[in-house]
DNA sequence: TGCATTGCTTTGCATTACAAAATACTTAAC
DNA sequence: GTTAAGTATTTTGTAATGCAAAGCAATGCA
């Protein structure tokens, strides 16, 4: 009964470093949270309609849709219309936003993934484990996640046992 | 190589999870996120000056100003000015604040205390310590963190080896 | 007393966030 | 082919974050 607060403690510290880098970030290239996640989701997905991006983050549509029309004005992203279903509109990163990407200082992932490469296969193997089991208790398990930590979401689930505010939001309650 | 892409994949996920159901609880407790955010840290942490607060949640202490504002207007919180120090204000949670606190359905740490108190006592640590190095990884190591996991932050660091970004904000790229 | 400091609030501004209405396009039905 | 229904996005309107800078009150020290 010790452990499991001492495993919480250690989730939330987690959880905040990774927060906290984001922030960093987000200083450093100049571009707000959400403006950083939009760029990031397109970077590891390529453009995305806005509907999917929408999803992606868990946001509203509109809210998605003055997002990119601040970094268009930023020309970090260029709007292009679909040419099969001209409803659509794909958010397309531009070279300029790519490249902001990439000048970014190393990532919470790189290193993550430096010091990971570097353990014994056991310890590797055991905290694979590990995270399966602590994902699948938060109901985490069926989210389709993007292999990268600063930011982002992905939503897609099908199966069954699932927390239900993990599939749809909708509440009565509204401030 | 391939585990450490899972690594990643699996830490995204238990990091989503936790924010959906920070905006689970938000929807249906009426407060938004950051609001539910002072809360939560004030049920833990128990009566805290703004500052305290803005530390606490990495905030602006103007930020926190505006929520508290909020959150007083619906009797949740109530201001107390110190009567050691009166430019002290601190910010009491009422009766109905953590009333609505403790109405709120079973908390994603309720969930995660009641499987991993299931677990064999192997399973236990092997997770303990799995999260340890990887929140070591993080930097995360030297936080201290609140057993919370819905929400808060906090931010005590005096040792070395930290990313700077860990320590104190300031970056001179505005948007 | 004089004055820098500390702690909080106010002000002004940009951004996020969402629901609801409006717009533009596609597809199915007739 | 025209209409109706549905889909994808934007517009509109409103509230809440988030911060820097300025302002104000209380403290503490020289």
């Amino acid at each position: 009964m010790e452990k499991s607060q001492d495993a919480l403690v250690l989730l939330r510290q987690i959880i905040r470093a990774t927060d906290l880098h984001d922030k960093h970030l987000s200083r450093l290239t100049g571009l707000t949270m959400p403006q950083l996640m939009v760029m990031q989701t397109l970077r590891i997905n390529g453009p995305l309609t806005i509907g999917m991006l929408a999803k992606e983050m868990n946001l509203a549509q509109a809210t998605v849709t003055s997002i990119l029309d601040r970094l268009e004005r930023k020309e970090l992203v260029r709007r292009e219309r679909s040419h099969t279903d001209k409803r659509k509109v794909l958010a397309c990163p531009t070279e300029a936003g790519l490249e902001l990407l990439k000048s970014a200082p190393a990532t919470l992932q790189d290193t993550f993934i430096r010091e990971f490469e570097d353990m014994h296969d056991w310890e590797q193997s055991m905290i694979v484990a590990s995270l399966e089991r602590v994902s699948h208790i938060l109901g985490a398990h069926h989210i389709d996640a993007a292999p990268m930590l600063d930011i982002g979401a992905l939503d897609r689930s099908t199966d069954s046992g699932v927390p239900d505010y993990l599939r749809d939001e909708q509440s009565p309650l509204k401030n």
